[in-house]
Order: structure tokens, then C-alpha cells, then sequence
DNA sequence: TTATTATAGTTAGCTGGCTAACTATGTCAA
DNA sequence: TTGACATAGTTAGCCAGCTAACTATAATAA
């Protein structure tokens, strides 16, 4: 999802709050650079994922995968877990599916599911890329010391909880 | 796109620390932390904006024309602004020039290119959406006091400057 | 002037989000 | 037992992101 990157300057805010009072410039601007930070991660590691020939809602199934004892779960659970529809998690298991990278086994207590399993190829890729990724994110999170990052995540947790004035 | 909703627990982290030694489980939290508050984040304002009809893409491209002294502007300016492709924005406008909210003005000065213009009905949109939009924005970033929120920024932006790690 | 390079916008194909509708199956209440 | 309701997964259609390739045009160098 698109999240502006040409953030609004002053004389756009201005511009804006001439038209309409409920303005307030702070929140504003404090809000899109927070949404667009958010997108500028999201696209890292999308870019990092790719040199590892890998796509990033794929890469979250084989993990959510690897969590489990068995390697294996339902698509429902994988829906549930990541946060996306059923039929999203469809297209994604598909995919996996084509690359070898999953399996799919046929229900035995429920008729109406099947699972999937964490192929041996799939594990080789994310033995392939999680090194490398969890190394990344540790520099990455090291800009800032433990203490304030954890400051930093309950502030965005206090704005997130107040999203639902949205609703 | 896609961030976990499920996040990894102790026991989650520790497994996968048993067979990734990189793993910082501090790091870890706190980055799939931000990845998933910019999801929810974006979530709750598309959820607003079809309130009113309207999806978020077209909505920035709305405002990107509202900026405009003369309401208009063209195709690759707007892609460039909100960050997206060419071919993405030709869609975008595609939509909203179906939906009326924009009008298409041949270009004269390169004929390799054309204008689009906000149209009244997309300026009644606007005056319709921004208000709640922005009486919202302020409510919510309210949960935290403005020097907070400059701190936060900064270090999310310090984040953000730090996932080069991730080329 | 001509050829090369750059640019604006579009299309095709892939990706991955959604909802609604659907089929098949499971559960529960009467 | 039967009907109503719920659930698992899929499909269709819309949305929107990308790249590569394309056409048309513009700019620049020779």
C-alpha cells in the first residue's frame, strides 16, 4: 500500500489548514512519516528476500510452518497466524506449492481441510536466509540501545491502540 | 502486504535460536513489532476512507492534486511524489477518472504527456473525508505528547537510515 | 540533420490483499 | 433424525504493488 513519499512541508500544511481547522500539523506529520517508515521496512526486507530468490508473504508461511513440531498446519491456521484472509492464504500455499517448497496432506479428522508440511527444500531456504536475516535485524535494531526500544514500542503500541478512532 | 499477526513467543524464539545462532530475540520482537503496527496502522485508515467510498491509494492521489495551485499535475509527477511506479499511478488514475473525481487535460507542452485535473466532485470528496480525517489523526497521535513523538520519530528514523543493513 | 539516449505513459504478467459467493463438511438445536 | 447454523477452502472480481517491454515523444551528441 502506497504511504505518500513526498510528506506534506509547511506551505502545504498551511495550505490544508486554511480549508479545513481540524488540522493539527504535529499529529499529521508525526502520523504519515510513522506510516511511511512503516512501508520503507516493509520494502527492505522485501528487497532483502529477493536475493534470496524468495517472496515476503511466502517466507512468513515456511516460518510459521517451521514453528510447529511436525512442520505442519492447516491453512486456516496459517490464515489465522499471519493475519490474512483464507482466501489470500489460498494463493499463498499455491505458490509454495509450485516452488516445492511445501507439501500438501490430505485431512484425516477434518474432510473439509487438508495440511501442509515444511519440505526438505523448504527448510534448506530458510536455512539459506534466516541466518542472514536475524543478522540484519540485530544490526539494524542496534541503532538504538534495548532500554529505548523498548520505550519507543509501547509509545507506537499507545497509537495503535488509539487507531480505533478510525473505526 | 502481509505482516505476522502471531508474533513469536519465548519458546518460538528459543527454537529458532537452537538452530540459528544469530538470533536476538530483543530485536526480533521489537522489529516485527513495528512491521505489524505499520500494517495496523494502515489497516485502520483504509478502514475509515471506505467509510466515505474512497480507497487510500486514490485518496493520496486526491490530495497530491489538492496541493496544486491550478488542482493539476501530471502521471509522473504523482508516481514520483507518492512513491509508486508509473504503471502503478496509471492505474490509480484510471479508477478515478471512472469514478469522476479527476478530469484528463491533453498536455500541451510534451506530447508525450497529459494532465489530470481534481474535478469538483473530487474536491467535494475531499472536503467531505479530510475533516473527520484530520479530527481523527489528532485524537489519536494525542495518546502521546508532541516532544514524545518527536523523540519517537527520530528513532524510528534512525531505524529506518540503519535498514540499508538489509542491501 | 541523424542517431543515440532518455523520458512519459501503458500493457502484460506476476504478486498478494480483500469480499462475496460457493461447495463440502461439521456441529448443534429441535 | 432433520434442519439450521458454522466452518474450511476455493473462486471470481476488484484492488494495487512490481518489472519488463512497448510506443511515442523529447533531448542530446555527433
Amino acid at each position: 500500500m502506497l504511504q505518500l513519499k513526498d510528506l506534506p512541508d509547511a506551505k502545504v500544511l498551511r495550505k490544508f489548514a486554511e480549508r479545513y481547522a481540524e488540522v493539527d500539523s504535529d499529529s499529521v506529520i508525526h502520523y504519515l512519516n510513522i506510516l511511511r517508515i512503516g512501508t520503507e521496512l516493509s520494502d527492505s526486507l522485501d528487497r532483502f528476500l529477493a536475493t534470496h530468490g524468495l517472496l515476503q508473504g511466502r517466507w512468513w508461511v515456511l516460518i510459521l510452518l517451521m514453528r510447529e513440531d511436525d512442520l505442519t498446519t492447516t491453512p486456516s491456521e496459517l490464515a489465522d497466524k499471519s493475519g490474512v484472509s483464507r482466501a489470500t492464504m489460498s494463493g499463498l500455499i499455491n505458490g509454495l506449492l509450485r516452488d516445492g517448497l511445501i507439501a500438501r496432506q490430505e485431512g484425516d479428522v477434518d474432510r473439509r481441510s487438508y495440511s501442509v508440511k515444511l519440505t526438505e527444500a523448504g527448510q534448506a531456504k530458510l536455512d539459506e536466509v534466516m541466518p542472514d536475516y536475524y543478522s540484519r535485524v540485530k544490526k539494524m535494531m542496534g541503532a538504538i540501545p534495548v532500554q529505548q526500544r523498548d520505550n519507543l514500542l509501547m509509545q507506537l503500541m499507545l497509537i495503535k491502540e488509539q487507531s480505533h478512532v478510525f473505526d
